[in-house]
Formats: structure tokens, sequence, C-alpha cells
DNA sequence: TTGAAAGTATATTCAAATAATAGACTTTAT
DNA sequence: ATAAAGTCTATTATTTGAATATACTTTCAA
């Protein structure tokens, strides 16, 4: 049931980039410095930020000056998206994904009881990426740090 | 997030025993039985029913008349356990896993904001699976059996 | 107007995990 | 004694994941 790496450096690049737009004058920023920062190997990145820009999550700016940032308000867009673009459906098995339903070789789905659980662990699933938003994070990460008493 | 081969196979192979134990004189089921019923290559299916013994999980009885037979009752063996023999931990990431815990490389876990969401999504998906037993899930398939208006 | 700083686009490599197959061994009932 | 079952370990093949490499394009500013 995991995420992979490329799922997860594309999310913590996502979360910087929506803490910039949040917190910075400037939401633009370079592939380099997500790079030093999340500790995410460059060239890997680029691939990962570019599949998120071709999926119109991320915009870009080229030339001196440049780099990437949200292509919407990070309120309106959640962690299921960016996943899905990396990663694939967020069911554990096809024939119970929403986006990317295929049959498994089972006689009867109606009546397979591994669906029937997956099904659920699938909603769970979708239910709490779908439902939390970039802005959502970054908001709660700067409670978090409020409540540890930093300021 | 998917359940591989191995881990989907060692679920059916744990239900159709659970089954066998539920509806059947004679809990006792041969590898070849299972195998051919469920569509599982047969000696992909023995690793994955060895693995499920060494753990405690399945007991066996060697020698003509022999099988495979469910250690426990079907309502004492739930399918995180399943999963966590054959496929390693519920957890979307390692550091947000209860049974195998591992740092990542973030400059503070408590505020990290991927980390906060990944655990929220490890522990819906180990509500379902570990509160589903083996006896749950006969139970439901048996059900919509009935309610489908089989007899 | 040119060159450095940025992103774009593919291709290639390397490693690890998954999935499957093979073959020799052990136990048990008849 | 032998056939039917599980056991054990090794090997192979395939796929996916992760990372690197290389060449190209756009943009800005000196």
């Amino acid at each position: 049931m995991r995420l992979s790496k490329r799922g997860e450096y594309g999310l913590r690049a996502m979360i910087h980039l929506a803490n910039a737009q949040k917190h910075s004058s400037d939401a633009m920023v370079q592939i380099k410095d997500i790079s030093a920062q999340e500790k995410i190997p460059t060239k890997y990145l680029e691939q990962i930020l570019l599949a998120l820009k071709n999926a119109g999550l991320l915009n870009s700016k080229m030339g001196i000056g440049g780099g990437y940032y949200l292509a919407r308000g990070s309120e309106q867009i959640n962690l299921g998206q960016i996943i899905r673009v990396l990663d694939g459906p967020l069911a554990p098995i096809r024939c119970v994904s929403h986006m990317a339903y295929e049959p498994c070789g089972c006689p009867d789905e109606k009546t397979c009881g591994l669906r029937m659980v997956m099904g659920e662990v699938r909603d769970a699933i979708a239910d709490i990426l779908e439902n939390t938003t970039l802005a959502d994070v970054t908001d709660r990460v700067d409670a978090t740090r409020a409540l540890l008493e930093g300021d």
C-alpha cells in the first residue's frame, strides 16, 4: 500500500510551492531550490515537475528569473490529483478504481469479498486525499508550528 | 497505493480457506484446488501459503489427504495481518508506520505536512483492514448472495 | 546580440521488487 | 513401496522505480 518516491517527491514539491505562494511575495520557485531544500535529486525532480505541468497543475516560466508556480490557488489543488498524475490510481486494485477501472478475473464482481473490502479501502483513501488541498496542508503546518510555540 | 499480486493472491486464498471452514465439513483444502478455483499459478501460491504458514496464520498437513487450513477461527484473523505478512507495512510511507517505522529525511517530523496527511491515510487503511476479519468477509459475501436472491 | 540562466524533452542506465517457474526433498496414508 | 501431498531453495524473467545523461529551447539583461 505504499506511495512511490516519485509520488512523495511530487507531493513535497507541491507543498513547497504552496508554501511559497502563501508566504513569499513571489510564488515562483526554481527547481534547484526545491531540490536543495527538499533533498530531491534535481534531474529526477525536473521530470516530476514537468509531468505535473503537463497535467495542468503547475505553470512555469522559462529563462532567467523563471521557475515553477501553482497553476491555481492552493485551495483548488488536492493531493489526490497530484498522486494520480504521478503514481496512477488511488485504488489498491484496479477492479475497484473509479478513474481507471479494469475487471479482475473473479467469477462475479458483485459477490467478490475481496472487492468489497478493497472498495472500502479505496473510498477511505480517496476521501482523505481528494478532500485535502495544498492549502489545508500549509495551514495545518502553520497551525502546528504556532502551537509548538514557534513564532 | 496498490496491493501487489502476492497480497491479492494471498487474500483470495485465505478467504477461500475461510469459506471452506464455514461451509464444508472439512476445512482442509489442497493447494491445487485453491490454485485452480482462484486462478492463481500453483507454484507461486505454494510460496505464498508457506509464508502464511510460517507467520502462524495457516496450518497444514503433509501427505495423502493433506492440505491447508486456517490456524485459528476465521473471526480471529484479520486482513491487515495477512497483508503485512505478504506485502509489508500498511502505511504509504515508512515514517508513518506503526509496525515498521523509519525516519524519512524531513527536518522536523512533527511539523511535516506530508507526514500529517499520510498518517491519516495510514490510520484509515489500518482501521478497515485490522477490523475486518475473514469471518466478516465470508459473512458479507453470503449476505450479498442471499440478497441477490441466490439460494 | 550574445551568453548565461532557466525550463523542456527524450533516452539510457541501474537497481530492486514482483512475479513466476523449476527441481529436489520430506512426510504420510494406504 | 509408492503416490499424494506439502517444503525448501534457487533461478529466471519481467516490470517498475529511481536516477542520470544529453541535447534543446526560451528568456532576460549586459
